[in-house]
DNA sequence: TGCGTTTAGTCATACGTATGATGTCTACGG
DNA sequence: CCGTAGACATCATACGTATGACTAAACGCA
């Protein structure tokens, strides 16, 4: 199934530990002491600078796959997300790069596209050939009999909860009664829910606590089957109409992109936002500010969750922290469309 | 400087293929032969599936690191962007990750930044350590005396040209010609250019295209430095308010969001798209489609790119290929903003 | 002086896999 | 019945690093 790639079709050759040590007149303990920064008390510090120059010279890099063989150790990250064409999870890639980037560790990146199986096998085949140090899962839970569950102990759950692992929460509950107030506040006595139509748990979430907020709050909450949708700008758009025909007066959206399509049409067809119709969405992309009017929205501090998720990965594989939930707040920020 | 996380902290550890051996009663290397599919003539194939058997209720798989050591072969190919937050890159990392998944291989992510030392040590690091692959490089190209030079054979650049070496080449050219053609069309005299505000060669050499066509087509080009911007909502629009007050009829943008910038701006200060102003953007994102009126935009087919770009290191690596570039068109998709 | 301690350095080994070399057994043509 | 080829299986080794065990010298202190 593999198709890897040979290391090197040209005469290229990197220099390894031994030829940096023959050069240096040391041995290849000395220079590996030396390159991992574990010299002290072990190696003299001309003979380690010398080394290190002799280093540098010769280009010398260690080798990733031998380290990683040897210690057990590696510098990867997988991040798990549903679709990185994504803007929010673009966010997120870029952040968490920088985060991990600060601490030595590079990203690997694994797209979830709602296909439970498949990521699940791909996170857990990584974690266990070695070849990833932990991994970051976003908008998921595990499946029941999931193989990451024995590994459970490097990953970081993102957005959702995943009971007993360590999970950073987006304070959804908090988010959507705002809304739910925001709105009741303009005088709206229902809201129709504009879902996103993809498996993840983190939508499913999302519902389910804009209905009980609306519930706590004596508003109507109204789904429709019909009003579901991707994120692609066709099937977004077929369901902002069927939306529209409803004649509901204020929309949650689970997403932005669903709420800038919905915006999109209903500008389309005459409907004034927010004299006929009130809309609001998830996210607070950059969008959300280039449309007119502004779009209301959930704010989702995407480098933030992605900079807490890649520090508790890190410092909890080695401090053993206890797997205690960490939750990240969501602020409704209120703009023209409502 | 590194910070790797220890592989395991509890007792959990993985199969050997000299476990799986032991098992099945067979020797490690019918495992490793089997297992990397080269059983033809070597394993019965009664045997190959008792030991195939055995490694999947064991859960067995390969060590990566291992393997990449004895083998020199690495599964996981270097992606260079600029910024992985943008959309466009967003869909390259997307369709780069389907591509590459289906030659069972995945992806890391590294974001330039613009910052060109650090990517390419970076990326050369990766390669001559043995962990990556190959390298795909967005939009840049090589300074003078790169590391990455003496791994050229194991590099891709896309969307730029890269003398002598593999390249994917964005054909701007007939783009920008398009696009200048369009705007004289209907009788605008000069167009205004604004820029991207990154030292990426790619921006560079669209501005140069433009001021070319712009040339050949008589039409007055105007670059101003304080239409300039980075891709972030408040620069951007700063810079946008500039561009309306120097009276411009015409503006070609770098990129879709400074386009969309310019086109909230505009819609803020009163001046109507078409009719005051025209505005052509580049890229054409799913939001060009999402404001009113649509953008006219340059389409930028970023699936096809990346997948090309996957298939062109893959094949060519192992093909050894000439390093030919290879063009793609990118159309003018005209719309309601011109 | 003698003895414990610190510092500097090297040796040897193991990580798990891939693969060339080697060996055994069967089949088959002459 | 020998010779050769092919199929099947295993052995032994090397990839490059990290690290515990070991040695030797230098040092501090009584």
């Amino acid at each position: 199934m593999g198709m890897p790639i040979s290391r090197s079709t040209a005469s290229y050759s990197a220099a390894t530990a031994t030829d940096i040590a023959r050069e240096a007149g040391e041995s290849q303990s000395a220079v590996s002491l030396v390159m991992s920064g574990k010299e002290a008390g072990r190696v003299a510090a001309r003979t380690a600078t010398r080394i290190r120059s002799v280093a540098q010279r010769l280009g010398y890099q260690p080798n990733a796959a031998a380290r990683a063989l040897r210690s057990g150790r590696s510098s990867l990250l997988g991040l798990a997300v549903l679709d990185a064409s994504h803007p929010f999870y673009g966010l997120v890639l870029s952040a968490a790069d920088d985060a991990a980037r600060h601490s030595g560790l590079s990203l690997s990146m694994i797209q979830t596209r709602g296909d439970e199986e498949f990521w699940e096998q791909r996170l857990a085949d990584g974690l266990s050939s070695g070849y990833l140090a932990g991994g970051i899962i976003f908008g998921e839970r595990l499946s029941t009999a999931s193989p990451l569950r024995a590994l459970a102990d490097r990953l970081v759950f993102v957005e959702v909860p995943e009971p007993g692992l360590r999970s950073i929460v987006l304070d959804t509950e908090t988010a959507m009664a705002s809304v739910v107030t925001h709105l009741a506040g303009l005088g709206h006595r229902e809201v129709g829910y504009f879902a996103a139509d993809y498996p993840s748990a983190v939508f499913a979430r999302r519902v389910k606590h804009c209905a009980e907020a609306a519930r706590q709050q004596h508003v109507r909450f109204r789904v429709e089957p019909s009003w579901r949708a991707t994120f692609d700008v066709e099937t977004a758009t077929a369901a902002a109409r069927q939306l529209l025909d409803s004649g509901v007066s204020a929309v949650m959206c689970d997403d932005d992109l669903l709420a800038l399509a919905l915006h999109r049409c209903a500008a389309e067809q005459g409907r004034r936002v927010p004299g006929d119709l009130s809309i609001v969405g998830f996210g607070d992309l950059d969008m959300a500010r280039l449309v007119h009017p502004q779009l209301t929205t959930v704010r989702l501090p995407a480098d933030e969750i992605a900079r807490v998720a890649v520090q508790v990965l890190i410092s909890s594989s080695a401090l053993q922290v206890p797997p205690i939930g960490l939750a990240i707040g969501t602020p409704l920020v209120v703009r023209g469309s409502t």
